[in-house]
DNA sequence: CATGAATGAGCGTTCATTCAT
DNA sequence: AATGAATGAACGCTCATTCAT
């Protein structure tokens, strides 16, 4: 909800500033975001970003959301529910893969939001985006159990969570070490390496690590 | 590293500060961390806490490491590098699970420290505690593979990550279901829930997701 | 270094902040200077002494330069290096009553900052002002010496010492009793008394204190 | 005004922490001087300290009066109301050496309690030791002018003042000199050029700076 | 009397937010 | 609407002094 003197600006000024907000509590926890850094990082007065919003809380939730809506417009340019969700992870690969380089920040942002105790909203978020992406999550494994992709003999919400937990931390690690390698502004880790390491993973949430 | 004050004061003082202090950490970020409110909880005044403390950092220090070394005896009980991992998480469920009930804030203060990004302290933190922690399970896993227990097709780190990822959602996700159903200080989740999602948990670790 | 914010702000006002900060910093040892006094003074709120200036130390810093500026005016006005030395105090009575009429709080911070103890700056002080004003002398000592004004046969770093040393007791005698027949605000001590006093001063300084 | 508690201590006890303030004293203001350093250089609870002292500023004028009075005892053994001033620089030469060796600290707190803004009392210091003092110079000064030794065109209080400030700042150069030149620790500056130092600073007291 | 833990007032500094222009 | 100065609550930390044993 910024105000309105927000959304009457520029298309131009607005993503500038809203680029600077979403990198900026991508990076740092909440408490450690100086609005001042982010006002002259966008050659905006401070008292400007006050203008714009109702305060700093109001700044995170529109950040979230933006990040929020860039990360579902990728998803959501296939039918999601609709698909088999093995070959999903397994098709769409490269589109995952630049999803991670061209919304990095997104990425980090949604992740600290959702997931670190670090926000003083933690609940509310949770709320507010959370329990839909879960319930989205969820009704996505019950439609592959039906048409039988997936096995049917386990609870689909722990089916979920597992998918999430292993998925999450698979990312993140891809994340960090692409950042380790490079000199943390650009993203160039060879995606040989991660179609490899993708194509593991996929092996091991089908088959399970269970020797055969 | 607390002074000398604090080691030498009554045992029993010494668990006050030091719970609560772990309870603090646990359920807010560092920087929301306020050491008047801790020393009011513990009926010390807030400048004895400097007597006790080198400085806010060395509290958050120690507090780490009293929550991670309460969490090893848990584990060493057994003679983890030479155990059957798959065996080691469906038999020890109880124990597990006992662990989280009764370590619940030791537990989430360590995955605040080591997985959150907050804290100003991130490195020093991977650092001490949680490199060797990653290599301890991959430790782990290399023996399961040699001894035919796990598959060893797949990259001792990937299975790791996997594991760690998958494991760590489940058991935020037990725990935060028994902080919600009750008052968030008892902790009474029925055991029989837990069990049984552990061992669904189990068999998707085994066996995969994957219909047969 | 006192930040941008201070610079624009009106001249009365960074007048007025000056003197409070100089008027201060010269009648209290450092670390009895309380910031929180200095704002009050001002009228002005303690949080926007850190928006003129970096911290306590930069405000130290920025009201000696001041006061060292408005010092070195009043001397620059005459070529103090091609001066007979002994003219020059004989002749520059006034002024010099003046100086330390209109500049005492600027004369006491002067003396205080660099033959004090305290103030944990010491060194940097004397980096940036002190030695200077030593060599100085020492080089207006040798011109004297070199013309044939003063006797030559003594070290002129010895003279320099001597000088300093009588000379500044002699002011700090006469600016104390000032201070002391007045109400300390005003600063009225009757200038034929300064004028006698400081003449039978330079007899000293001349001739000595031996009988002829 | 230290406690009986204190005055009833063995002497050796008395005297390490006699010593022990005069130097933290004589080498920190007074807002830096930590009781609780004091102490445990002393080997003492910082309780005890406080059993033998009224307050911190009980222990700073003690330690002032035992270093003016290890001083006076110097100066004391010889009559110096009754001796020619001139003469007994020039002869007592290496009595005050050694007391500048021997009482280095005494002396180094002397000036900072009288002569630095540092300390909060400075009016109580002036009052108890400094008035006192000036006038015995100034008694000296009269004897020595009715004996015919100095002149006795120029007011005493100024020759005084005159005298005071030019050894005074002869001395601390001398100090400083020696302190640079060793570590600090020892005090091992040569006599000859103490010596001569001395004798030209005599002359310059004596003869004055004019060129004859 | 000695000890050393306990206390709390106080200071420097930060930063979200408001205000005046 | 934009600016950037002004505000003040809040927090980390220190240290003289008191208290309990």
């Amino acid at each position: 909800m910024p105000k309105a003197t927000f959304l009457n600006l520029a298309q131009e000024k607005k993503d500038l500033i809203t680029d600077a907000l979403i990198k900026h509590f991508a990076t740092k926890p909440y408490h450690l975001v100086d609005i001042s850094d982010v006002a002259k990082e966008c050659k905006v007065a401070k008292g400007s970003m006050y203008q714009y919003f109702e305060n700093k809380k109001d700044m995170y939730f529109y950040t979230i959301e933006v990040a929020y809506e860039r990360f579902l417009q990728l998803l959501t340019k296939m039918d999601m529910v609709h698909v088999n969700i093995l070959d999903y992870y397994e098709n769409s690969l490269e589109s995952v893969w630049n999803a991670m380089k061209d919304l990095r920040y997104e990425y980090m942002l949604l992740e600290m939001a959702f997931f670190s105790h670090d926000s003083p909203f933690k609940d509310e978020i949770n709320e507010k985006f959370l329990k839909q992406s879960r319930d989205f999550l969820v009704e996505i494994i019950k439609y592959n159990q039906k048409q039988g992709f997936i096995r049917d003999d386990i609870d689909p919400l722990l089916i979920g969570i597992f998918l999430e937990g292993a998925s999450f931390y698979m990312k993140k690690f891809i994340i960090e070490k692409a950042l380790n390698e490079n000199n943390t502004t650009t993203f160039e880790l060879d995606i040989d390496y991660f179609k490899d390491a993708i194509s593991q993973f996929i092996k091991l949430l089908k088959e399970g690590i269970a020797k055969k």
